[in-house]
DNA sequence: CATTATCATTTTGTATACCATCATTCAATG
DNA sequence: CATTGAATGATGGTATACAAAATGATAATG
């Protein structure tokens, strides 16, 4: 087994256009440079970015798949417009898949697993007080993807990052207040505290807690501006 | 809204050719058309299938989303090798997510629901004795879908459906002995019997029974296959 | 003979042009 | 003013081209 210690593999790091194009489009729906909703016409889209049409559909049906665009057939692609129902399933589904992933990582983590879970939350915490959305995002996938790597759930891993654009999309869309994050990185916390005790339904709890507390928060805000739209 | 009621909604029936080809190759593949490992090669997918390279592709991403093939950057696609580590990760995601959607059936589902819910099933009953293992294969995802409509989420019922591409490839690969599925009969008809008495606990224990005895079933064949493997 | 270097072929990744079909817009018409 | 219907624009799909990388075969070298 030569992949495991001692890795010599040599990673190819240049990513792929396409791969770039996904990106991009993808940091330009988080971001809002489109509206939700927004018809993204293909020629549009490439002259934009200034690649063939090939590579512009293929990013999009990758995004389709992380579900930021939704397809109607010969309509085209729209920017996902995500309501309180859908919010709630995405919460849902990453409340059970998180939570039962933390328990498997208190099962069967090494030590060094569990240090780099530690260091991941470090930059949870350095993040949340900054100003940088994404940067916040990026740290929360990073922890996210640490404990998929010691609950040694690779499959885990890829659907909740499939899930986690979605999840940024809506942090942005809520435009979380800033002692929203400081509430998530407290029971964050707690989700590392019962870990370290090695305490498997603590922290599966914990993990829970920690997922229902955006779930709540995102979820008020999408009611109330629901309920304000439906208003006008 | 004149969607809901009387709908003359005409539905396109049509599916696009992508999803034709996508359907295709991945028959292909689960019935084994293409071993384990082998290199699809686009040029050869598009003489064997007489559409053109664009459509061959878009068709090889979306199998790759649903893991029946891999990339390898600048190398190529090829038919997966689901080997035990990545079966035991599957059945977990898939134990968690059913099992938790039980509940969600039991606490949400709707009486018109249930009664779908249980005409699946019977349909389960049906084709697990019949020898055709694509319908009985069908019966179960149809089964699955009655559960997540009931449980009243559609995230969770697209990510199974991803899943289950997989698990049907499991049950080729392993080709499941006849008594395998009379066993797991058995034990869904318990998930169905806590459902209707409405115990959300013991649902939910019952999914996750359900999912277990499949994967350890899946488990040993793979595990003696690559232990026989290793030998040579 | 084993290894290295060279070179031709194949395949992927991307770009471009093209067409048929379906949607949308908008003006003509009654 | 509502309908019809033609012009426009977008998507789904095809064919082709080409650079860069991978593969395979063959020649050169120690």
């Amino acid at each position: 087994m030569a992949t495991s210690t001692s890795s010599l593999r040599v990673v190819p790091n240049t990513l792929s256009l396409r791969e770039r194009v996904t990106q991009v489009l993808r940091e330009a729906i988080l971001n809002l440079h489109f509206e939700p909703g927004e018809k993204l016409v293909e020629r549009r889209l490439c002259e934009e970015t200034g690649v063939s049409r090939t590579c512009v559909r293929e990013a999009l049906r990758h995004l389709e798949a992380e579900g930021l665009v939704r397809r109607t057939p010969t309509r085209g692609m729209f920017v996902s417009e995500i309501g309180p129902d859908e919010a709630r399933q995405i919460y849902e589904v990453r409340s059970v898949l998180e939570s039962a992933m933390t328990r498997q990582f208190v099962e069967r983590a090494t030590e060094k697993q569990l240090t780099a879970l530690i260091a991941a939350f470090r930059r949870v915490e350095v993040t949340s007080s900054g100003k940088d959305y994404l940067a916040y995002a990026r740290a929360l996938e990073k922890f996210s993807a640490c404990l998929m790597e010691g609950a040694g759930n690779e499959v885990a891993h890829q659907i909740l990052d499939m899930l986690s654009a979605r999840i940024t999309y809506l942090r942005t869309i809520t435009a979380r207040a800033a002692n929203g994050e400081q509430d998530s990185v407290l029971a964050l916390r707690k989700v590392i505290k019962a870990v370290q005790q090695r305490d498997a339904d603590l922290a599966e709890q914990a993990s829970r807690d920690f997922v229902q507390n955006s779930a709540t928060f995102a979820l008020q805000v999408l009611l109330k501006n629901s309920a304000e739209a439906a208003e006008r």
